[in-house]
DNA sequence: TCCTTATCGATGCGATTGCATCTATATGGA
DNA sequence: TCCATATAGATGCAATCGCATCGATAAGGA
Protein backbone atom coordinates (compact mmCIF):
# COMPACT_ATOMS: atom_id res chain seq x y z
CA UNK A 1 0.00 0.00 0.00
CA UNK A 2 1.80 3.25 -1.04
CA UNK A 3 1.39 6.60 0.85
CA UNK A 4 -1.05 8.69 -0.60
CA UNK A 5 0.72 11.70 -0.40
CA UNK A 6 4.36 11.80 -2.56
CA UNK A 7 6.92 13.62 -0.92
CA UNK A 8 8.09 16.92 -2.43
CA UNK A 9 10.95 15.61 -4.30
CA UNK A 10 8.93 13.36 -5.99
CA UNK A 11 6.36 16.29 -6.82
CA UNK A 12 9.16 18.75 -8.11
CA UNK A 13 10.73 16.09 -10.05
CA UNK A 14 7.88 14.58 -11.91
CA UNK A 15 7.08 18.43 -12.70
CA UNK A 16 10.23 18.89 -14.18
CA UNK A 17 9.82 16.01 -15.97
CA UNK A 18 6.57 17.21 -17.45
CA UNK A 19 7.62 20.54 -18.00
CA UNK A 20 11.34 19.28 -19.53
CA UNK A 21 9.34 16.79 -21.82
CA UNK A 22 6.66 19.05 -23.22
CA UNK A 23 9.36 21.94 -24.01
CA UNK A 24 11.40 19.45 -25.98
CA UNK A 25 8.85 17.72 -28.00
CA UNK A 26 7.42 21.56 -28.75
CA UNK A 27 10.42 22.80 -30.08
CA UNK A 28 11.13 20.03 -32.13
CA UNK A 29 7.65 19.90 -33.72
CA UNK A 30 8.13 23.21 -34.32
CA UNK A 31 11.81 23.01 -36.18
CA UNK A 32 9.81 20.21 -38.05
CA UNK A 33 7.04 22.71 -39.29
CA UNK A 34 9.29 25.16 -39.54
CA UNK A 35 10.94 22.63 -42.69
CA UNK A 36 7.26 21.68 -43.82
CA UNK A 37 8.01 18.27 -42.49
CA UNK A 38 5.02 15.68 -40.90
CA UNK A 39 4.75 15.17 -37.17
CA UNK A 40 7.47 13.55 -34.98
CA UNK A 41 4.78 10.58 -35.05
CA UNK A 42 5.31 9.95 -38.48
CA UNK A 43 9.01 9.61 -37.68
CA UNK A 44 8.44 7.18 -35.09
CA UNK A 45 6.49 4.82 -37.26
CA UNK A 46 9.12 5.33 -40.12
CA UNK A 47 11.96 4.61 -38.12
CA UNK A 48 10.38 1.45 -36.86
CA UNK A 49 9.49 0.40 -40.29
CA UNK A 50 12.70 1.05 -41.94
CA UNK A 51 14.16 -0.66 -39.20
CA UNK A 52 12.26 -3.64 -40.10
CA UNK A 53 13.68 -3.87 -43.56
CA UNK A 54 11.68 -5.61 -46.56
CA UNK A 55 9.88 -7.63 -44.66
CA UNK A 56 7.64 -4.84 -42.97
CA UNK A 57 5.84 -5.37 -39.98
CA UNK A 58 2.45 -5.75 -38.93
CA UNK A 59 0.15 -2.82 -37.13
CA UNK A 60 -0.37 -4.63 -34.17
CA UNK A 61 3.51 -4.96 -33.70
CA UNK A 62 3.54 -1.33 -34.83
CA UNK A 63 1.44 -0.53 -31.72
CA UNK A 64 3.79 -1.07 -28.54
CA UNK A 65 7.13 -0.06 -30.68
CA UNK A 66 5.79 3.37 -30.87
CA UNK A 67 3.13 3.30 -27.79
CA UNK A 68 0.48 4.65 -29.90
CA UNK A 69 -2.95 3.51 -29.64
CA UNK A 70 -4.49 1.11 -32.25
CA UNK A 71 -7.16 3.35 -33.69
CA UNK A 72 -4.52 5.90 -33.66
CA UNK A 73 -1.68 3.38 -35.62
CA UNK A 74 -4.60 2.62 -37.96
CA UNK A 75 -5.26 6.38 -38.91
CA UNK A 76 -1.53 7.00 -38.90
CA UNK A 77 -0.75 4.34 -41.70
CA UNK A 78 -3.63 5.66 -43.87
CA UNK A 79 -2.00 9.07 -43.79
CA UNK A 80 1.14 7.59 -44.68
CA UNK A 81 0.08 5.14 -47.37
CA UNK A 82 -2.23 7.80 -48.83
CA UNK A 83 1.31 9.87 -49.33
CA UNK A 84 2.59 7.21 -50.64
CA UNK A 85 5.23 6.93 -47.65
CA UNK A 86 4.22 3.28 -46.80
CA UNK A 87 2.12 0.52 -49.06
CA UNK A 88 0.21 -2.49 -47.36
CA UNK A 89 0.47 -6.11 -48.25
CA UNK A 90 -1.90 -8.66 -47.93
CA UNK A 91 -0.24 -11.45 -45.75
CA UNK A 92 -1.22 -14.82 -46.77
CA UNK A 93 -1.77 -16.44 -43.27
CA UNK A 94 -3.87 -14.32 -41.12
CA UNK A 95 -6.79 -13.19 -43.56
CA UNK A 96 -7.53 -10.67 -41.22
CA UNK A 97 -4.65 -8.82 -41.30
CA UNK A 98 -1.37 -6.76 -43.24
CA UNK A 99 2.13 -6.34 -43.65
CA UNK A 100 2.72 -2.75 -43.23
CA UNK A 101 6.35 -1.94 -45.64
CA UNK A 102 8.33 1.26 -46.30
CA UNK A 103 8.79 2.70 -49.88
CA UNK A 104 11.71 4.43 -51.03
CA UNK A 105 9.77 7.64 -50.77
CA UNK A 106 9.41 6.91 -47.05
CA UNK A 107 12.90 6.33 -46.60
CA UNK A 108 13.78 9.58 -48.26
CA UNK A 109 10.64 11.18 -46.07
CA UNK A 110 12.70 9.55 -42.90
CA UNK A 111 15.87 10.93 -43.60
CA UNK A 112 14.51 14.88 -44.29
CA UNK A 113 12.61 13.91 -40.64
CA UNK A 114 15.85 13.08 -39.32
CA UNK A 115 17.85 15.87 -40.87
CA UNK A 116 15.41 17.95 -37.65
CA UNK A 117 14.97 15.48 -35.65
CA UNK A 118 18.56 14.72 -35.17
CA UNK A 119 19.82 17.99 -34.77
CA UNK A 120 16.66 19.27 -32.24
CA UNK A 121 18.17 15.81 -30.22
CA UNK A 122 22.02 17.28 -30.55
CA UNK A 123 21.03 20.79 -29.74
CA UNK A 124 18.72 20.14 -26.88
CA UNK A 125 19.94 17.28 -25.01
CA UNK A 126 23.04 16.13 -26.74
CA UNK A 127 25.49 19.74 -25.82
CA UNK A 128 23.43 20.47 -22.12
CA UNK A 129 24.61 17.18 -20.77
CA UNK A 130 28.26 15.41 -20.75
CA UNK A 131 27.88 11.72 -21.86
CA UNK A 132 28.28 10.94 -18.31
CA UNK A 133 25.58 12.58 -17.45
CA UNK A 134 23.45 11.61 -20.10
CA UNK A 135 23.74 7.81 -19.39
CA UNK A 136 23.42 8.95 -15.76
CA UNK A 137 19.86 10.70 -16.98
CA UNK A 138 19.05 7.10 -18.86
CA UNK A 139 20.08 5.10 -15.92
CA UNK A 140 17.39 6.81 -13.77
CA UNK A 141 14.80 7.17 -16.10
CA UNK A 142 15.22 3.34 -16.85
CA UNK A 143 14.30 3.15 -13.24
CA UNK A 144 10.76 4.95 -13.41
CA UNK A 145 9.96 2.60 -16.86
CA UNK A 146 7.05 0.65 -16.50
CA UNK A 147 8.28 -2.66 -16.08
CA UNK A 148 5.60 -4.28 -18.06
CA UNK A 149 6.61 -3.12 -20.93
CA UNK A 150 9.54 -4.52 -22.73
CA UNK A 151 11.53 -2.68 -25.08
CA UNK B 1 27.63 25.45 -34.91
CA UNK B 2 26.04 21.86 -33.28
CA UNK B 3 26.72 18.83 -35.10
CA UNK B 4 23.81 17.72 -36.72
CA UNK B 5 23.98 14.32 -35.57
CA UNK B 6 23.34 13.63 -32.04
CA UNK B 7 25.65 10.80 -29.94
CA UNK B 8 24.20 7.64 -29.51
CA UNK B 9 23.66 8.28 -25.53
CA UNK B 10 21.93 11.54 -26.43
CA UNK B 11 19.78 9.37 -28.97
CA UNK B 12 19.22 6.87 -26.12
CA UNK B 13 18.78 8.82 -23.28
CA UNK B 14 16.03 10.92 -25.21
CA UNK B 15 14.30 8.21 -26.58
CA UNK B 16 13.71 7.20 -23.24
CA UNK B 17 12.38 10.52 -22.08
CA UNK B 18 10.27 10.61 -24.44
CA UNK B 19 8.93 6.85 -23.30
CA UNK B 20 8.79 7.46 -19.95
CA UNK B 21 7.12 10.68 -19.83
CA UNK B 22 4.39 9.41 -21.80
CA UNK B 23 3.61 6.51 -20.01
CA UNK B 24 4.01 7.93 -16.62
CA UNK B 25 0.73 10.84 -18.26
CA UNK B 26 -0.92 7.99 -20.25
CA UNK B 27 -1.09 5.82 -16.38
CA UNK B 28 -2.21 9.17 -14.68
CA UNK B 29 -4.71 9.87 -17.02
CA UNK B 30 -6.23 6.32 -17.33
CA UNK B 31 -6.09 6.44 -13.61
CA UNK B 32 -7.96 9.83 -13.23
CA UNK B 33 -10.05 8.30 -16.10
CA UNK B 34 -11.06 5.23 -13.81
CA UNK B 35 -12.74 7.47 -11.29
CA UNK B 36 -14.70 9.32 -13.58
CA UNK B 37 -12.26 12.66 -13.10
CA UNK B 38 -11.47 15.34 -15.79
CA UNK B 39 -7.92 15.35 -17.73
CA UNK B 40 -4.90 16.50 -16.26
CA UNK B 41 -4.77 20.29 -17.77
CA UNK B 42 -7.86 20.83 -15.70
CA UNK B 43 -5.46 19.98 -12.47
CA UNK B 44 -2.48 22.36 -13.54
CA UNK B 45 -5.24 25.10 -14.53
CA UNK B 46 -7.19 24.73 -11.09
CA UNK B 47 -3.80 24.40 -9.31
CA UNK B 48 -2.49 27.58 -10.23
CA UNK B 49 -5.61 29.23 -9.86
CA UNK B 50 -6.01 27.94 -6.29
CA UNK B 51 -2.44 29.02 -5.72
CA UNK B 52 -3.42 32.13 -6.98
CA UNK B 53 -5.92 32.86 -4.42
CA UNK B 54 -8.88 35.32 -4.02
CA UNK B 55 -7.08 38.09 -6.92
CA UNK B 56 -7.62 35.25 -9.40
CA UNK B 57 -5.16 35.29 -12.43
CA UNK B 58 -5.54 36.78 -15.52
CA UNK B 59 -5.85 34.18 -19.07
CA UNK B 60 -2.38 35.20 -20.33
CA UNK B 61 -0.83 34.57 -16.68
CA UNK B 62 -1.98 31.61 -16.99
CA UNK B 63 -0.70 30.90 -20.24
CA UNK B 64 3.23 30.94 -19.22
CA UNK B 65 2.44 29.12 -16.26
CA UNK B 66 0.42 25.87 -17.54
CA UNK B 67 2.45 25.73 -20.61
CA UNK B 68 -0.72 25.86 -23.15
CA UNK B 69 -1.14 27.63 -26.10
CA UNK B 70 -3.58 30.90 -26.00
CA UNK B 71 -6.57 29.26 -27.66
CA UNK B 72 -6.37 26.25 -25.13
CA UNK B 73 -5.99 28.26 -22.53
CA UNK B 74 -9.54 29.91 -23.77
CA UNK B 75 -11.02 27.38 -24.27
CA UNK B 76 -9.71 25.20 -21.64
CA UNK B 77 -11.11 28.35 -19.34
CA UNK B 78 -14.58 28.10 -21.15
CA UNK B 79 -15.09 24.15 -20.15
CA UNK B 80 -13.92 25.53 -16.27
CA UNK B 81 -16.41 27.88 -16.31
CA UNK B 82 -19.44 25.98 -17.68
CA UNK B 83 -18.95 23.01 -14.77
CA UNK B 84 -19.00 25.96 -12.14
CA UNK B 85 -15.18 25.75 -11.37
CA UNK B 86 -13.97 28.50 -12.15
CA UNK B 87 -15.43 32.38 -12.64
CA UNK B 88 -14.71 35.20 -14.79
CA UNK B 89 -14.58 38.73 -13.56
CA UNK B 90 -13.85 41.82 -15.67
CA UNK B 91 -11.17 43.75 -14.68
CA UNK B 92 -11.38 47.23 -14.41
CA UNK B 93 -8.29 49.32 -15.41
CA UNK B 94 -8.12 46.79 -18.80
CA UNK B 95 -11.68 46.32 -20.77
CA UNK B 96 -9.99 43.63 -22.88
CA UNK B 97 -8.98 41.58 -20.25
CA UNK B 98 -11.01 39.35 -17.07
CA UNK B 99 -9.67 37.56 -14.24
CA UNK B 100 -10.14 34.00 -13.94
CA UNK B 101 -10.66 33.12 -10.61
CA UNK B 102 -11.78 29.57 -8.79
CA UNK B 103 -14.70 28.93 -7.03
CA UNK B 104 -15.43 26.46 -4.21
CA UNK B 105 -16.12 23.61 -5.92
CA UNK B 106 -13.45 23.59 -8.30
CA UNK B 107 -11.10 23.84 -5.49
CA UNK B 108 -13.49 20.97 -4.68
CA UNK B 109 -12.62 19.27 -7.69
CA UNK B 110 -8.97 20.05 -7.20
CA UNK B 111 -9.08 18.03 -4.43
CA UNK B 112 -10.36 15.22 -5.43
CA UNK B 113 -7.59 15.11 -8.38
CA UNK B 114 -5.12 15.42 -6.37
CA UNK B 115 -6.05 12.28 -4.59
CA UNK B 116 -5.65 10.65 -8.07
CA UNK B 117 -2.88 12.46 -9.13
CA UNK B 118 -0.66 12.60 -5.86
CA UNK B 119 -0.94 9.10 -5.26
CA UNK B 120 0.31 8.48 -9.35
CA UNK B 121 3.06 10.87 -8.39
CA UNK B 122 4.01 8.74 -5.17
CA UNK B 123 3.55 5.37 -6.95
CA UNK B 124 5.01 6.08 -10.34
CA UNK B 125 7.94 8.35 -9.32
CA UNK B 126 8.20 9.19 -5.65
CA UNK B 127 8.61 5.03 -4.81
CA UNK B 128 10.57 4.25 -7.35
CA UNK B 129 14.01 6.39 -6.55
CA UNK B 130 15.33 7.73 -3.36
CA UNK B 131 15.16 10.68 -2.25
CA UNK B 132 18.70 11.78 -3.38
CA UNK B 133 18.10 10.25 -6.95
CA UNK B 134 15.02 12.17 -7.28
CA UNK B 135 16.94 15.63 -6.46
CA UNK B 136 19.79 14.07 -8.76
CA UNK B 137 17.07 13.30 -12.03
CA UNK B 138 15.51 16.64 -11.11
CA UNK B 139 18.71 18.97 -11.52
CA UNK B 140 19.85 17.02 -14.53
CA UNK B 141 16.38 17.84 -15.85
CA UNK B 142 16.86 21.40 -14.90
CA UNK B 143 20.25 21.32 -17.26
CA UNK B 144 17.29 20.62 -20.04
CA UNK B 145 14.88 23.49 -19.38
CA UNK B 146 14.60 26.36 -21.99
CA UNK B 147 16.85 29.08 -20.75
CA UNK B 148 14.14 31.40 -22.09
CA UNK B 149 11.09 30.40 -19.62
CA UNK B 150 11.28 31.46 -16.07
CA UNK B 151 9.31 29.13 -13.55
C1' DT C 1 -6.52 64.38 -31.23
C1' DC C 2 -5.76 60.91 -34.72
C1' DC C 3 -3.65 57.10 -36.46
C1' DT C 4 -0.78 53.09 -36.29
C1' DT C 5 0.54 49.24 -33.88
C1' DA C 6 0.39 45.98 -29.96
C1' DT C 7 -2.07 43.10 -26.75
C1' DC C 8 -6.08 40.38 -24.84
C1' DG C 9 -9.04 36.91 -25.57
C1' DA C 10 -12.44 34.41 -28.62
C1' DT C 11 -13.69 31.67 -32.59
C1' DG C 12 -14.46 29.39 -37.49
C1' DC C 13 -12.64 25.70 -39.71
C1' DG C 14 -10.23 21.68 -40.86
C1' DA C 15 -7.33 17.95 -38.86
C1' DT C 16 -6.57 14.80 -35.17
C1' DT C 17 -7.88 12.24 -31.06
C1' DG C 18 -10.62 9.17 -27.93
C1' DC C 19 -14.29 6.13 -27.39
C1' DA C 20 -17.12 2.71 -28.71
C1' DT C 21 -18.30 -0.33 -32.01
C1' DC C 22 -18.14 -2.81 -36.34
C1' DT C 23 -16.65 -6.23 -39.92
C1' DA C 24 -13.93 -9.97 -41.01
C1' DT C 25 -11.10 -13.73 -40.10
C1' DA C 26 -9.03 -17.10 -36.72
C1' DT C 27 -9.06 -20.21 -32.99
C1' DG C 28 -10.58 -23.60 -29.81
C1' DG C 29 -13.80 -26.63 -27.84
C1' DA C 30 -18.15 -29.53 -27.85
C1' DT D 1 -18.83 -29.55 -38.19
C1' DC D 2 -20.74 -25.87 -35.53
C1' DC D 3 -20.64 -22.36 -32.39
C1' DA D 4 -18.68 -19.24 -29.04
C1' DT D 5 -14.98 -16.35 -28.35
C1' DA D 6 -10.75 -13.88 -29.51
C1' DT D 7 -7.98 -11.02 -32.49
C1' DA D 8 -6.78 -7.68 -36.53
C1' DG D 9 -7.87 -3.59 -38.19
C1' DA D 10 -11.27 0.14 -39.64
C1' DT D 11 -14.63 3.71 -38.68
C1' DG D 12 -18.82 6.91 -37.03
C1' DC D 13 -19.20 10.35 -33.91
C1' DA D 14 -18.22 13.75 -30.60
C1' DA D 15 -14.55 16.29 -28.32
C1' DT D 16 -10.32 18.57 -28.69
C1' DC D 17 -6.40 20.70 -31.08
C1' DG D 18 -3.80 23.80 -34.32
C1' DC D 19 -3.95 27.51 -37.27
C1' DA D 20 -5.31 31.65 -38.74
C1' DT D 21 -7.92 35.44 -37.92
C1' DC D 22 -11.15 38.46 -35.74
C1' DG D 23 -13.15 42.10 -32.60
C1' DA D 24 -12.14 45.01 -28.98
C1' DT D 25 -9.38 47.80 -26.15
C1' DA D 26 -4.71 49.90 -25.03
C1' DA D 27 -0.58 52.32 -25.85
C1' DG D 28 2.44 55.28 -28.17
C1' DG D 29 3.70 58.54 -31.20
C1' DA D 30 3.03 62.49 -34.81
Amino acid sequence: MTKKSPSPEAVKTWGRLMRVSRQLVEKTEDALKAEGLPPLGWYDVLHELAEAGEGGLRPFELIDRVLLAQYNVSRLLARLEADGLVEKLPVSDDGRGQTVRITPSGRETRRRLWAVYGKAVSELMGDKLSSEELELLASLLGRLRDPQIVE
